[in-house]
DNA sequence: GGTCACTCATTGATAAAGCCGATCATAATA
DNA sequence: TATTATGATCGGCTTTATCAATGAGTGACC
């Protein structure tokens, strides 16, 4: 057996075919299929089923795979320790950040890590938490920005700040006479929310303690971004949640959309780096926290760590 | 990077020499030395430091080691995938186990397990948790019987029984008028108890709710064993906890030495199978936990799952 | 139903690598 | 200073991965 092998047989589960596997091995279709067969001559079990033209794992092939992929990303690890201890702050990082923070605060911090962290270029892929999170476990992210708790063992995360929610309405709604709102103040059928997946929709709809928030009249209007849910409230559809740094540094028209704080010491969502508990790139983590923590606008409560 | 190649790092780390470490993975001396300057090479940082006649890991050394382990402990788990499919009740099952439950328990077991698992031999570990634990998480061994919880994430526990403690005392001792003691009835200084590390001791001592117990005039009688801890009480140098398995099962003199039940209903230890969330040979585990209960002596309270 | 396109397996030649035995260099030891 | 232990280096041998070309099986389509 051989890491190359394993990486092979990773390729051929993910492209469900060995010519583009190999191409993406960077080896032609023999080699890769020779190895396989190698690999599960050695191995004395079928790890791919090849039926006519379509290309399956087995049930021993999926037990397999999963094992090749922790195989490799360990030996990733390997390469990334040697970079990391070359010098703990070069090497790109790949960051994955949810859709309800990335086009607020990203803005702040990517002129900043440029300039603290002139070696560790940033990668960023925005996505929503459940995406996000299996990607950094299998290490094909060093890290991720998200704003509810992960306990899969094998993370660790860093606090980097609390973020209040906000109400937003239009400007000739009846609560715009009030200084702060109470989420029992909203109607739940007017509430507006963000499309299935996205961990906003959930926090509001528990805010406003009503499983069934979202499902009325204005149901069939769906926002799959926090912009898009925000030009609907201003177009007089309803009320929203939205968290701080949209509020702060979204491009909101004050004058069709006003904003008011939501009360409450729980009316607030923590936001977190998460990072794999031994990723190699540690060092270069909790430097990015800092600078992070360090670019965000004032009025926000940063955490220590 | 190759697989083989972290094997030569790993059997160097353990046996700090090149000469046999190279014995141990079945080379030359110059292979081995290559291969590694080779990897150093790629890698761009030195793993070992060759200081003289020492050989001890540099701190990438170190990490390097520590994820070229976790490398090789997946692809073993693809060869045991691969035997755990061809057939899943197959191949030995190395399995630690705590050594106040190993000489009561196992003459049940290891009939029991021969007969119904033929073509799985156990391989028997005996030592302290704090030494098992360890090696299940590493795959050394495939699972450990132990009596404390463990809260590890890549662990996983079956449950096996819950085993009441006894408290034995020779037998002209003023509780044996009693025909339940509590714990409150012991003299924490006439408290006898194994020496460090077994959980039995830890257990025993917190059960009778006193950080001194077993500090008393007997401090310096150390038993290592269960066995002579009971010969020692019999002695009559005082009173200490037995699990109920040792009472059953052991070979305790009735004449010079009583048991009576501890009351309460903490007055007990959970004894579980633990072995790797992921581990390949999860289904033989399972039927093992079944013949192990099944094998238990009548009056245990065995346990589900 | 025959042809075509697609896909994986097979073959034989070539280049790379891993390996060994012998030898060398260096440091601790006597 | 001589000796021993230990890791590094060297040249030749063997194994293995790789490629291009080709073969064989399967499904799609006219």
């Amino acid at each position: 057996m051989n890491l190359r092998d394993l990486q092979y047989v990773v390729a051929v589960a993910d492209h469900a075919h060995f010519g583009h596997a190999a191409t993406a091995c960077n080896v032609s279709q023999p080699t890769l299929s020779g190895q396989i067969a190698k690999l599960e001559l050695e191995l004395g079990v079928e790890i791919f089923s090849r039926v006519g033209r379509a290309v399956r794992a087995t049930d021993a092939g999926e037990q397999i795979i999963a094992h090749a992929r922790r195989a490799l990303a360990a030996s990733n690890d390997i390469v990334d320790c040697a970079r990391a201890n070359r010098d703990p702050l070069t090497g790109r990082l790949r960051l994955g950040v949810i859709p309800t923070i990335a086009p607020y605060l990203m803005p702040y911090v990517l002129p900043a890590a440029a300039d603290k962290l002139p070696n560790a270029p940033l990668v960023l892929v925005e996505d929503m938490t459940a995406h996000i999170v299996p990607l950094v476990i299998e290490g094909k992210l060093d890290a991720a920005i998200i704003a509810t708790e992960e306990e899969a063992p094998e993370l660790q995360s860093i606090n980097l700040f609390d973020e209040p929610f906000w109400v937003a309405m239009p400007s000739n709604h009846a609560l715009v006479a009030l200084k702060e709102i109470k989420a029992s103040d909203i109607d739940p059928k007017t509430l507006l929310l963000l499309t299935d997946g996205h961990c906003l929709r959930d926090q509001a709809a528990e805010l406003c303690n009503h499983p069934q928030a979202g499902q009325g009249a204005m149901a069939d209007m769906r926002a799959s971004s926090l912009e898009t849910l925000l030009h609907i409230t201003a177009a007089g559809h309803g009320v929203t949640l939205v968290p701080q740094l949209a509020v702060e540094c979204g491009r909101v028209d004050t004058d069709r959309l006003v904003t008011r704080p939501l009360a409450g010491t729980l009316a607030s969502r923590r936001v977190r780096l998460i990072h794999r508990r031994r990723s190699p790139r540690v060092t270069a983590l909790i430097e990015l926290a800092r600078i992070l923590r360090a670019a965000l606008p004032d009025g926000v409560r940063k955490l220590q760590s």
